[in-house]
DNA sequence: ACGGAACTTCCGTCGAACGGAAGACCGTTT
DNA sequence: AAACGGTCTTCCGTTCGACGGAAGTTCCGT
């Protein structure tokens, strides 16, 4: 009844859809079994809004209960995200050409594409015996700070690398680059040169090289790397495999710039929805 | 107001949850991309309310908007869906020793996970050369017509069982079995062998081997499966190779029948949260 | 036995979610 | 050209369901 205090930062006028959301957004790598508690005090919402809300979400199938109690993501939700367009229809393609560039260098591979400022991760093969890395299938990274995520900002528009230039870079190593100007020119070397050779960016003692990945319309569309430990016996012998597998794929997903002049594709290419760019239909 | 005619169906009424999460329903294999007007048509809301949760869901990234104007699942969830405890976690483990196996046996193979009535595969790795098949990673399947669904019904409780049993068992060839009776009957035999053997169930001309994975308590939480054309050179000979795989990914996740004696584990035997039943802890 | 914490259920209030209607923007047809 | 069917977008008044407080229940630890 009483005016509310300025005691709470702030109001947090939330819609219904956005309270469902915010469910599903405390859960993360680091927070993969939450108690309904826990859930309720990290979203912000009344425990009794949680309390409904949850059981919902757990009704349907977007969360589970686990024998203690706790929530975590159900099955349907993993179903649900294979239908993502640039996901794991493109590894379907990919896999292949990853297992065999895995085999030849005994490297960490990862295969991914951007969303937002962010590489994600769909796919990532760990060498037998590589070194253990922190990318998982599905891991979200900052572009700054990752091979992959120099090659596909480095091919996006000039006014989305400097939106990202102009966020904040975190600093995950002492050897991170964060500032804008040496980021570009980074870019123009990734550019002229076909691929990333990044150090000691994301992790310490980690290398890794990184080369784009087109699509129909000679689009960049992902990209694959390789991480070896720093100090790996010449890693600069690694870039030809490695461009060998991202022109594979490339030509796998029908790029002209990596299918033979002869014109006609091996095998039907294959049409992936959201890959194919196209004039959008209506204005606004 | 005039009393509303029984010209439509049913009056359906939904809470603002479900009506988000029947919109995410509606996305499948078979439609990867949906414009406004149908995923309104589809779920049965007006246009009004689906254009006002599908842009509340696109800002936060479960949708994404196509070149095109339509909406596909966006990478948010796939990388919520990662964070499944049985899914890709269990993957990760399990991936090396299905690796070595597909070289082994150049067949088809399946990691599948119980949800529901039906088995969800979190893994699909295709021979180079096999036959193309139905499972895709994400892939959901009824438990009674897939080789790896009968292993993990036959390890489930009797009530379940009976339960799936009474259901209605859809009929994919001429040759899946639909009969109760038939399906206890074999239930019986996989408990017996410790595999399910199975032709022709989900596709004409494919034979199908599935074999239990155990966790820590000796629960059976997945199943592995090989998949090759009927017909093939003595499929029973992969079924030592099959026994082999599904015993190390169990000793791997520290199933205690399928560790040696000694009793001291030889790596730390990794904690997956949700495989490690324990008792609840609050009642009713 | 007591106190605290987590979870569940009940219920009256209120405001946000809802849908109708109208407008903007296509591409196609006559 | 004009009319039409389709899709998408915006606006706004009404209503009903989502919301949170409060009380009840169960399970811990002390």
């Amino acid at each position: 009844m009483t005016v509310l205090a300025a005691t709470s930062s702030e109001p947090t006028r939330l819609t219904s859809a956005q309270r469902v959301l915010s469910i599903l957004g405390v859960f993360s790598s680091e927070h993969l079994a939450l108690s309904l508690s826990e859930i309720s005090r990290r979203t912000g919402l009344t425990l009794t809004t949680t309390h409904r809300l949850v059981n919902e979400l757990r009704t349907w199938g977007a969360l589970r209960r686990d024998n203690d109690g706790r929530y975590t993501i159900g099955l349907r939700i993993l179903e649900l995200g294979t239908l993502a367009p640039q996901g794991l229809q493109l590894r379907e393609v990919a896999l292949p050409f990853l297992d065999d560039l895995r085999h030849a260098t005994h490297a960490n591979i990862h295969l991914a594409v951007a969303d937002g400022h962010d590489v994600i991760y769909i796919e990532s093969l760990r060498a037998r015996h590589g070194v253990p890395v922190l990318s998982r299938l599905g891991g979200r990274w900052p572009m700054h700070a990752t091979g992959t995520g120099l090659v596909l900002l480095a091919y996006s528009s000039q006014e989305f690398q400097e939106e990202v230039l102009r966020s904040k870079l975190r600093q995950f190593t002492a050897q991170t680059v964060t500032c804008p100007e040496a980021l570009r020119v980074r870019l123009a070397e990734v550019r002229k040169s076909g691929v990333a050779i990044t150090e000691n960016q994301l992790t310490q003692d980690a290398l890794a090289i990184a080369a784009p990945i087109r699509g129909p319309r000679d689009a960049v569309v992902a990209a694959v790397g390789v991480t070896v430990p720093t100090g790996s016996a010449s890693p600069h012998s690694l870039v030809p495999a490695l461009a060998a597998t991202a022109r594979g794929i490339s030509r796998a997903l029908g790029a002209p710039s990596a299918t033979p002049v002869s014109g006609v594709p091996v095998s039907s290419p294959p049409r992936i929805r959201g890959l194919n760019r196209s004039v959008p239909r209506q204005g606004r």
